[in-house]
DNA sequence: ATGGTTGTGTTACAA
């Protein structure tokens, strides 16, 4: 039976638990990893979680970001940020050992807009995720480091590649960086396997689904000793189509048991 | 089209 691992960003957990508890019933994932919580650990909807068969760690703050690992096996927590932390105190990354892997949940920063602070606290916290995925890599474990990376990878992954060309999901800086991450020797599941070009995870509120009008920046990397297991990914558009839903949606990988 | 939408939480900010 293979292992069924999960992203999704849902856009605040009030308003979504419905949403990811249908979604869970069908589409049976064993693992799913949370970005955008926008609540604290006290206000993460524990009952109904458990309620869907999945226990949860949980890191959480007030309005913004918060992660989260749901796992229908035991989770055993082994990090609640990145290292080399500072004095950034923004939920964006936890990391346990669950199912027999080794998964985080990864919230990366926006960087938008892009001439203020918020794009070089991006690109630093991209060079944080490289130095501690290259730490995790030698443990030799297998390893999926899923989330919304706030990048797409090539104009390929992007409704309107000159439209966007300046934005900090596409910016070559951010591209250079997930490359780098990349370069370390994980692989991101679903281009892998798949050779389409414009296919999304995102789209913006308004008529931007109806319109396809969307970036594919939710991905799941996998160390080798995950990626030798992989046998499929894809992403389940489904929740995106229903009624106050989260701009992402779910991209699923199965790995053999 | 110089719009458009959502969520949090307060009338702004982040996405």
């Amino acid at each position: 039976m293979a292992l069924r691992v999960a992203t999704w960003n849902v856009n605040s957990m009030k308003q979504r638990v419905g949403h990811l508890a249908k979604w869970a019933r069908q589409a049976q994932p064993d693992v799913i990893l949370l970005q955008e919580l926008k609540c604290t650990e006290d206000g993460f909807p524990r009952m109904e979680v458990q309620a869907a068969g999945y226990q949860a760690l949980v890191v959480g703050q007030k309005s913004y970001n918060g992660v989260a690992i749901l796992s229908k096996g035991e989770i055993e927590p082994l990090a609640t940020a990145l290292p080399d932390a500072g004095d950034d105190e923004q939920a964006r990354y936890v990391e346990a050992r669950t199912m027999g892997l080794r998964v985080a949940s990864i919230y990366l920063p926006n960087g938008n807009p892009t001439d203020g602070r918020k794009f070089p606290y991006k690109l630093s916290w991209m060079d944080r995720l490289r130095a501690h995925a290259r730490e995790l890599l030698a443990s030799e474990e297998p390893i999926v480091l899923g989330g919304d990376y706030n990048c797409a990878p090539t104009d390929d992954d992007v409704y309107d590649p000159e439209r966007l060309a300046a934005d900090a999901l596409c910016r070559p800086e951010t591209r250079n960086h997930f490359r780098a991450l990349l370069n370390l020797g994980v692989v991101e599941a679903w281009r892998a396997l798949h050779t389409e070009r414009h296919v999304y995870s995102y789209w913006d509120y308004g008529a931007a689904f109806r319109n396809d009008d969307g970036l594919r920046i939710d991905h799941l990397l996998l160390s080798p000793q995950a990626a030798d297991r992989l046998q499929a990914c894809d992403i389940d558009t489904t929740p995106r189509g229903w009624e106050k839903a989260s701009d992402h949606t779910p991209v699923v990988c199965e790995l053999a048991a």
